[in-house]
Formats: C-alpha cells, structure tokens, sequence
DNA sequence: AACTATACCTGCAAGC
DNA sequence: TGCTTGCAGGTATAGT
C-alpha cells in the first residue's frame, strides 16, 4: 500500500475537501475488496450524513460523521482515493463511490482489492477495532523501553519487526529497509539483538524519513497518487529501496537484494554489517 | 509464542 | 507475436 507517509498525503489533501460536506449517495462496482463492502451499513448510517471530519490512524482513513457514525478505509497495496465530477466517467477499478452535495463525488479505485471498507454505527468507537495495533511512529509511546520490552525474546529479522503493525504501525516495505540503511543495521539481524542505542537511532531514522516523505508527497513506485491525482516525489530520494545493482550513495559500495519473510529488501552489505 | 509460508487479486515486465 | 513466470507499496490466516 501506500505505507503511512502516503496514507498521510490522502489523508491531508481529503481534509481539504471532505469536512461539512454531505453524502448524498452510494455506489459500488459489486466486486469485494478484502471483504465484501459493507454496502447495506453505509447506506444505513452514512449516506445523507455529513461529514465531520478526516483522521489518520495506522494507515486506515476515518470519515468521522455528525451522527457519530464512522466510515474506516484502507487502501491495500493499490488503493487510490480521487474526488471526480459525480456524472465523469468510472474508471476501470473504481469499487466505491461517494456522491457529495457539491457536485464531486468520492471514489475509491483499488486494482488489485487488498482495500477494506468498514463502517461502524454511531457509538461503537474504533477503538476496539485498532485494539490490537501498535503505536504510531511519531507516538512517544514509540521509545527504546517499549522496543526492548516487545523485541527482547524475538530473534526473527529485525525488518520483519518493524513491518509487524501490531508493534509499529506504518513502516511497510519500503520505509523498513531505507530506515534501517539509515540506522546501519543489517535488516535480517534478529530483533532481540538490537541495542538500546540502536533502537534510539531506529526511531530517530523513522521518524526522520518518514515526515521527508510526508513533505515530499509520499513515494510514487507505479501508480500511487494523491487523492488531487498527483504523483509524490520521495521515491527520487529512496537510498536503497529498488536499487539493487547501483552504488551506494554513503560508500559507493553494489547495493544488494534479499529476501525476507517473503518481501524484497534492500541493503547496503558494506554500511550495514550482519555482525554491527 | 514466534516465525514462515500462503492466500487474497490484477497488471506489468521479462524471458522464452 | 504470444505464452508463462515472477513480482508488486499490505495483512490475515494456517501451519510448523
């Protein structure tokens, strides 16, 4: 999916548009996302709501509406979230759509329907639905103490860790291998071996690359864009992520790929040292 | 309990 | 040209 920094850019740009603006209708493709869309709910509770307001929480999108009612979205790993003249033409993966009182209607285009869509009635909070999530990488509760605590009994890859949303929620693929060039850490070393001092730069790298890639508009690999259809620019910054083959912008070393838990993953085999 | 492999789905690029 | 294969930003699950 867009990892956080991208979630966090649709997010930003639905702000500016969504709040105080009324749902006047619902449509969707037929097909199911990760689950089947909750068509029945958001016509029950959403549709002729207005909009309160947009949050973020991990990479899920909250609409939180005047009846107290919320509408939760993911966008999977192809997601986009676009706001388009209600009466312009679908496009070919347009799976749910939003028709606003001013005329544009919301639509939800997912290729490959790793998205999600719940709606909750009005006074079930999603808290229980985030219950089992880890904190947000800009949370305080995101510290050394609480890595230890969480890490210091695992011994599979340190990336797997971080890419774990029940420990931290928005590293994904992506983010986990550039954070750990920048830490110099080897991504497959295992967790528990992880230092305090190595945790502190964990963090402090994270945080560091992921706002750079908030500020740049998010990562455009192929088809990301914005909720206003416009690319980010991070992936131009990306120091390992995609390079396999070229030199490393640090040492000039041949940057390589491996495998874990299934992902590709980048690294620089001289700046980050399996023994470091 | 922790970890890996697999499944979900479509499209694209590379290789034959 | 056309087929097959592998791979892609996420996450839930079943299995070891």
């Amino acid at each position: 999916m867009p990892e956080l920094p991208e979630v966090e850019v649709v997010c930003q740009g639905l702000i500016k548009h969504l709040p105080d603006r009324q749902i006047l209708s619902f449509r969707q493709s037929g097909k199911s996302l990760r689950k089947p869309i909750p068509t029945a709910l958001i016509r029950r509770w959403v549709v002729e709501e207005t909009i309160l307001s947009v949050r973020r929480r991990a990479k899920f999108i909250l609409l939180d509406m005047a009846n107290a009612s919320t509408m939760i979205l993911h966008l999977g790993m192809t997601g986009r979230l676009g706001l388009f003249p209600w009466d312009s033409r679908l496009l070919v993966h347009d799976h749910a759509c939003w028709r606003l009182d001013n005329g544009l209607e919301l639509r939800l285009n997912d290729t490959r329907r790793f998205g999600l869509i719940h709606c909750l009635p009005p006074g079930l909070t999603p808290d229980h639905f985030f219950a089992e999530l880890g904190p947000d990488p800009f949370w305080e509760d995101f510290s050394p103490d609480y890595l230890i605590k969480k890490g210091s009994r695992r011994n599979g890859p340190v990336k797997n860790f971080l890419m774990d949303n029940r420990i931290v929620t928005g590293i994904g693929n992506i983010y986990a291998s550039e954070t750990l060039f920048a830490s110099a850490i080897h991504p497959a070393k295992p967790t528990g071996e992880i230092t305090r001092q190595q945790w502190r730069c964990i963090i402090q790298e994270s945080r560091r690359i992921l706002s750079d890639a908030i500020a740049c508009g998010g990562t455009t690999i192929s088809d990301y864009v914005n909720s206003s259809g416009e690319k980010g620019y991070f992936q131009v910054r990306l120091k390992v992520y995609a390079r396999e083959g070229l030199p490393c912008l640090k040492c000039g070393a041949v940057i390589t790929k491996m495998v874990l838990a299934g992902r590709a993953t980048f690294l620089c085999p001289k700046c980050q040292k399996e023994e470091g």
